[in-house]
DNA sequence: CTGCTGAGTATAGAAAAGTAAACTCAGGTG
DNA sequence: CACCTGAGTTTACTTTTCTATACTCAGCAG
């Protein structure tokens, strides 16, 4: 039994996560949401992505408490869904703002990222940073991860 | 043409990020480097992860310069190879992060987070946050998104 | 030179996910 | 009342993943 290698990883807030972020298309249908889309006719232009895993991914959204639906109507057509972004789904960001600094670093065009993201009045690149409670900010190899609560070791066998 | 809806989104860094650690066991696998594992039967052993798929994700993430393979030697054994993180796939911790933090919020078990992170020294809990380069702290619903240098529209069609 | 071990590769069958296209359904328009 | 539209559902097909087992290969031990 050692202690990293035999440990419960069935509990782990990454992985559980990506039970609900992970599958394809998800994150990709958040940075719409973010960017202004709304519809599901929206979803389909910008992202390309299939009718029923597009319906698929917007049900289990909504189940999640990530998306909410309201309705929109547009003059002369009857009322339809579209779906918003609740607080649990903008408590994604951060993670979100990881990917897409990543991809600046190493995966942009030579011209430079597709996309900025800036502090609305200050103006200033924004990007995510691992910061403690005290207000530090945390080098990578200076965090320390220590069992919590709910550590458990695997069932032997 | 609508600036959102019919922009190309081929060059997306968010999707670029996800083409490399989209896939699953991707970035389980990155937590156990991180948690310290580095042989290939620490990995298979604690994900449970099947053969084949952890050697291609392996392969893939070296490829990538994620990982990168040193060698170790166990006494009355010969040299194996192992897997270190380089620079590379340290500047995934902040997206990890991201991760782990809405997992704790939302998806904990009663007791709490299985793991804990640790600012190393200070103690404090860490996580990631969004800040723009001035250093303010900066709320999801004050980024601004603006088309980047590598910004287009979708070829008509 | 035979066996053991860690690190894989190879293969086959089952399940899940992804894709494409046709179809449905409600309500508003002509 | 036939037609149009946005928002899906259904179905058929392809690809990817998953699971399980068997096999290889290098070098150290006996």
């Amino acid at each position: 039994m050692d202690y990293r290698l035999d440990r419960d990883t069935s509990n782990c807030s990454i992985a559980r996560t990506l039970e609900v972020v992970g599958e394809k298309w998800t994150i990709l249908i958040l940075r719409e949401v973010w960017y202004g889309s709304s519809r599901f006719s929206d979803f389909e232009r910008v992202l390309g992505c299939p009718r029923n895993l597009l319906a698929a991914r917007l049900r289990m959204l909504v189940e999640e408490g990530i998306l909410a639906t309201e309705t929109y109507k547009e003059p002369g057509s009857r009322s339809r869904p579209k779906y918003v972004i609740t607080p649990k789904g903008v408590d994604l960001v951060p993670a979100v703002m990881g990917l897409l600094q990543w991809g600046d670093r190493y995966r942009a065009d030579p011209e430079g990222p597709a996309v900025l993201a800036r502090h609305r009045g200050c103006g200033a690149h924004v990007d995510a940073q691992i910061r403690c409670e005290r207000g530090h900010a945390v080098q990578a190899e200076d965090i320390e991860s220590v069992p919590g609560p709910a550590f458990r070791m695997r069932p032997a066998g």
